[in-house]
DNA sequence: ATAGGGTTAG
């Protein structure tokens, strides 16, 4: 743009901005910031100065991001809806409440960006009085909302107690997606509602909405939860032919837990093995684990240790899982035995064969 | 003529 002697104008400036933010890329949007100040372009532009602070905030200098917002002169919906936004983001969800509440008492017209972003921070901080304030500014504020904040106060809901707040918002609902699904979802099975997930699930597919990967990770999750083995095989099998998802590490864990929980050790290590592409992931083998140890194998819960050391020996979890795999035969011998006084029944595979006490 | 803000799993 030099070269041809024309300077960068306030559009090129935002439009290069919006690409550092995206990236992201701090370098390159410092050196920008830089060349903008030089431009003498930024006094009393809004749009810049927004641009300007949502690249810092999308790069995570939410610190950068606030000195720009506080030097606005005129603030609106959109700066401040930048800022709370990037703090949820950031999982500063203090700071994201703080800013949506100024922008509520300086009486800047709240948007419905801004109302999500400050539901999505109280869900993350689960505060039941906060949720109650926003569900009441949803009623006042958003008119016509749209299926964006449904689900934000659907999922709030349902993180700060309240099961049949977020039914009753649920069933109000006209026009439902995927992630509105998703979402109830995983807020029954957290709920221990996993039947009613399932039905869920059924409810969708009559609405003529396709399932996602995210969905599947809640419905095995429900599953899991719930011990549904059958419903959970079935669903992991309706997810690979009928929907041609290719299982993600996050299905492969829900799937190794369901197994695992129930004591099918070796349907759960098949599982591993057919997924053998996601074999390297800690997540996938720390259930794995956590299930040989439930169930007392200590053979294959050691094998288990040792990849999850190979995987990543740095790792203090990994240390500690290694160091009780080879040390505590006889924790595993009681837990089992206390397993098996609540279950009322021996076990199936008989692990006791490969104790050596002492 | 051209530019700024978003939800879902664990």
């Amino acid at each position: 743009m030099h070269r041809t002697g024309v300077p960068p104008s306030r559009f090129t400036f935002s439009s290069v901005l919006n690409a550092c933010a995206r990236l992201p890329a701090i370098l390159e949007g410092k050196q920008v910031h830089k060349r903008l100040i030089q431009s003498g372009l930024l006094p009393n532009n809004k749009i810049v100065e927004t641009t300007l602070l949502d690249m810092y905030a999308k790069c995570g200098f939410l610190d950068d991001a606030r000195s720009i917002f506080d030097a606005m002169v005129h603030k609106d919906l959109v700066a401040f809806t930048t800022m709370i936004c990037g703090y949820t983001k950031m999982s500063r969800m203090k700071e994201a409440i703080d800013m949506y509440m100024e922008m509520r008492a300086r009486e800047v017209k709240i948007s419905d960006v801004a109302i999500v972003g400050a539901l999505s921070a109280c869900t993350q901080l689960g505060d039941a009085e906060l949720a109650t304030t926003l569900a009441a500014d949803v009623g006042r504020l958003c008119r016509g909302r749209g299926v964006f904040v449904w689900n934000a106060l659907i999922h709030m809901h349902a993180k700060c107690g309240s099961l049949d707040l977020a039914r009753k918002e649920f069933n109000a609902m006209k026009e439902r997606d995927v992630i509105t699904y998703s979402t109830m979802i995983t807020a029954l099975a957290d709920h221990g509602q996993s039947q009613e997930a399932l039905s869920m699930f059924q409810q969708m597919q009559n609405e003529g909405l396709r399932p996602n990967e995210v969905t599947f990770i809640s419905i095995l999750n429900a599953c899991s939860h719930g011990g549904l083995v059958k419903e959970g095989c079935e669903s992991f099998e309706l997810m690979t032919s009928v929907f041609g998802i290719r299982p993600l590490a996050e299905h492969v864990t829900c799937m190794v837990d369901l197994l695992g929980r129930a004591g099918q050790l070796e349907r759960a290590y098949n599982l591993v093995m057919e997924n053998v592409e996601l074999a390297n992931d800690p997540g996938i083998w720390g259930a794995f684990h956590a299930a040989c140890r439930l169930h007392g194998d200590v053979e294959m819960g050691e094998m288990a240790a040792r990849k999850l050391g190979e995987m990543d020996p740095e790792d203090p979890g990994n240390q500690v899982v290694l160091a009780s795999g080879y040390a505590s035969n006889s924790d595993w011998q009681a837990a089992e035995k206390v397993r098996k006084m609540i279950s009322g029944k021996g076990t199936k595979r008989s692990p006791g064969c490969s104790w050596i006490s002492g």
